[in-house]
DNA sequence: TTGTTTTCGTCACTTGGTGACATTAACATT
DNA sequence: AATGTTAATGTCACCAAGTGACGAAAACAA
């Protein structure tokens, strides 16, 4: 996971890489559709049988997953970093916001990404256990922080609702994408802290 | 969908019905699992074919979620009903509250669905359609009240905030089924609608 | 040259889901 | 009583996702 040991390099060469099949994937679901799109034809894309490719991903829609999980882990590091001095709420919106940065070359691949998985319905059945994940990351800074169970009725509600927050801040973003991301994503976690209390007048 | 009219009864009669292929699935995937049951077996112990069953639902796992699709249905009908000086959010709090109030001979079966719903991935996976049109719902009468576009920032974050909500108290309610399901709900609600200011003191 | 190791390819198989088409079982008509 | 119409079912064929088993290829080491 870290950085690879100057391995003795023993056995068969792989013949592809796991980011070589998601970039073939990605253009081949953009290209003709996600459901239109066989394994067959990404392995083949790949120099690669269809059984190998179930060797670097375990579905189809895994894919376009491999990001997002490294995000999970960026958000655990991040949110272990936050003094203790801070508020819980206050907490998350600047470790959620400041985790989705994303360098200017890299919002080209994440659109399309996004565009994919919040318009195939297959794709956003897929998200369920990559979400439950997401959650449990803030569930768990969330649950210490109150000194409570993970599985509290608070935490949980925390963790959920942070996710759902962000979710809308980046299905408007896919929409009318004319502001930064981060924009949305801070606008939608404060109104999530203050209760939606201020957009009633100034809406 | 309402009362059935005193139909001249033509052509074959159906060999099943929803319902009864819905409590078959239902008992067949709390004793053996969702994915060890197979439709085949369902269809057998309705005495019905494969392909039958798939004019009755779908898919394999839709026949958890006819249920939840009248809630949206009562959902929508509810928030009509409220009266334009009720604000935004206790509007909220209340319907979702009032639509999520279940018999007590109901329970039961309620229990055993969201139990299978939350603790098969097959059937997390499932839910995405489902919960879009029960946000949906929301989402338009906050739109409405926003005079806001219903994919704006505001009515998608309160919507999808607001059934994060309830999942959390959902998921709460089924490991620790010592309390009524509503004040879950309606705690988690507060919690979201006062942006969680409560419980950092009362811990 | 002979192992050892790692990855890959082939094959067989199950299951979910779909389309096409014949068939059954009711009622209506003549 | 025979025939037609209608609605639901059954059968069949098919595709694609995913999985397990097993042998083969390709590297390096001894």
């Amino acid at each position: 996971m870290t950085a690879e040991a100057p391995s003795p390099r023993r056995g068969r060469p792989p013949g592809t890489t796991a980011r070589a099949l998601e970039l073939i994937a990605l253009q081949l679901f953009t290209e003709q559709g996600f459901d239109e799109t066989t394994i067959e034809q990404i392995g083949t894309a790949a120099g690669v049988s269809r059984r190998t490719f179930f060797r670097y991903y375990d579905s189809k829609a895994a894919v376009l997953w491999d990001d997002f999980e490294g995000e999970v882990e960026r958000l655990r590091a991040a949110f272990a970093r936050v003094p203790y001095d801070v508020p819980l709420m206050d907490a998350i919106r600047e470790v959620v916001v400041g985790v989705n940065r994303y360098r200017a070359e890299d919002v080209p691949e994440l659109r399309t990404r996004m565009r994919l998985i919040s318009s195939v319905p297959a794709l956003q059945a897929s998200a369920a256990p990559h979400y439950d994940r997401w959650e449990r990351a803030v569930g768990d800074f969330a649950a210490a922080r109150l000194a409570q169970p993970a599985d509290s009725l608070y935490p949980l509600t925390i963790s959920r609702t942070t996710l759902a927050a962000c979710r809308a801040a980046f299905d408007h973003w896919l929409a009318r994408g004319d502001e930064d991301l981060t924009s949305y994503l801070d606008l939608a976690l404060r109104a999530l802290i203050t209760g939606f209390s201020d957009m009633l007048t100034t809406g």
